[in-house]
This record gives C-alpha cells, structure tokens and sequence, in this order.
DNA sequence: TCATTATATCGACGTTTTCCGATATGTCAA
DNA sequence: TTGACATATCGGAAAACGTCGATATAATGA
C-alpha cells in the first residue's frame, strides 16, 4: 500500500468527484440493463457523462484510482465496470488516521 | 479546510518525512539555546540540514505544510519554528476517516 | 549604522500532471 | 467476417510541481 500513491490520487477534484459518486451509485448512475449497480459498478461511459471530459481522461483517472487501490474493475462483455473497494479504503483511511 | 490542498501536501515524500520528524522533535533535532523544541517547535535551519536540500526548498515546504493546516509557525527573533497542529490534523484525519 | 545570521521570496528550468484527440484493442451481433 | 460500440493506450500541449541559486527582508548585536 503506497501512501504517497493515494494521496496523488487523491490530489485532483475530478478524482475525488468520481468516488464521492460510486459512494452511492444509484443516486447518481442510471440503472443498467441487468447489472447491479451496487455490486458490479459503473461503467466507464456513465462516469465520462457525469465527469464532462472525454472517454480518455475518464478512463485514465480510473486507471489512477485503481494503482491506487481504491476501486476495484470488473470486465463484463464489452464493460467495464468500476466500484469502490471500501475493504481498502477502510485500510488506507485508518492507516493514514494512524500514521499522519 | 480545503481537502485538496491537504493531499497535494502530502503528495511529496519530504513534506511527509518533515511531518514525521516532527511527531518527536527531541529524537529528530539538536536542542535549541533555551527553545522548547516540543513546545515551540524547530527552526528552518535544523529542518533544512536534515532534509538534505536547500533552505530555499526546506522554507517553501514548511509554507505548504502550513498553508494545508498541517503545522503551524511562530516567530521568535530570527527563528522561526514550525510544529505540528495535532489539533488540526485530528480533524483532518478524522474527516477523511469520514469522508473518504 | 553595519555586519551577520535566519528565513522568505523570486526567477528559472527540468519533470510531472492534466487533459485532450487520435487510434488501438476487445467484444458482441449480424 | 465485418461493423459498431466500450474501453484502453499513445502522443502531445499547457499547466503545475520540484528544486535550485540568488536575492530580499527581518532581527540581532557590535
């Protein structure tokens, strides 16, 4: 776990807007034909809508988020779907209550 | 208390070291002619020679660090001394404890 | 007042980050 | 197989960051 990756991940308002939103993806998610939201995630198409830049930052940003280990990804057909890992975001957030 | 702020801040391996060091001041730093090193915190001066870079960069990163609200800064006659703010970064951990 | 010392700020330059458009890859359906 | 769609990756321009040396400011003491 490489605190100074997360907190480079975490340093960028986009970033930090894209997991506030897979908090509570129904909230801010359309429903996706036959696939949970909660429990697979969201594609990568929905959060470049919600995000307002392009399909590449979107995914590169996801790309950080995942290094990172924050979320986690799962290929479904032609998806992509992405979701919060709380279990390590429980990890990282006690770590730095712990360490900072 | 700006989130984003904070990250970037401690999105650098010295400012984290800088912060590290400053959890025990007697075991990282000389003592200081009469200056409680806990109390009152260290001078840029034993920040600079440990950190192994110029004092122009010790001095800007100790800036940074307060800017976040991660140390706070006082003045007395040519030194200034930095320490951490536990008070602050209680609440800062504690928010990304909740917010994250 | 001047020299000295501690710190802050400025200007520069290389590196990293941000964000994009273009294109490649993977997957499905016809 | 081909076309269409979802996603990933590549290459780049502009902005931000890391770090320095030089210089300015502040404080002290001779």
């Amino acid at each position: 776990m490489d605190t100074i990756e997360v907190f480079k991940a975490l340093s960028n308002e986009a970033r930090l807007q894209i997991l506030e939103w897979l908090k509570d993806p129904t909230a801010y998610f359309r429903p996706q034909e036959g696939v949970d939201l909660v429990e697979i995630g969201v594609c990568v198409s929905q959060i470049t809508e919600k995000l307002n830049m392009t399909q590449s930052t979107a995914s590169q940003y996801l790309s950080i988020l995942q290094r990172a280990g924050l979320v986690s990804a799962t290929r479904l057909g032609k998806w992509t779907y992405y979701k919060r890992d709380e279990e390590a975001i429980k990890k990282i957030t006690s770590n730095i209550q712990q360490n900072l």
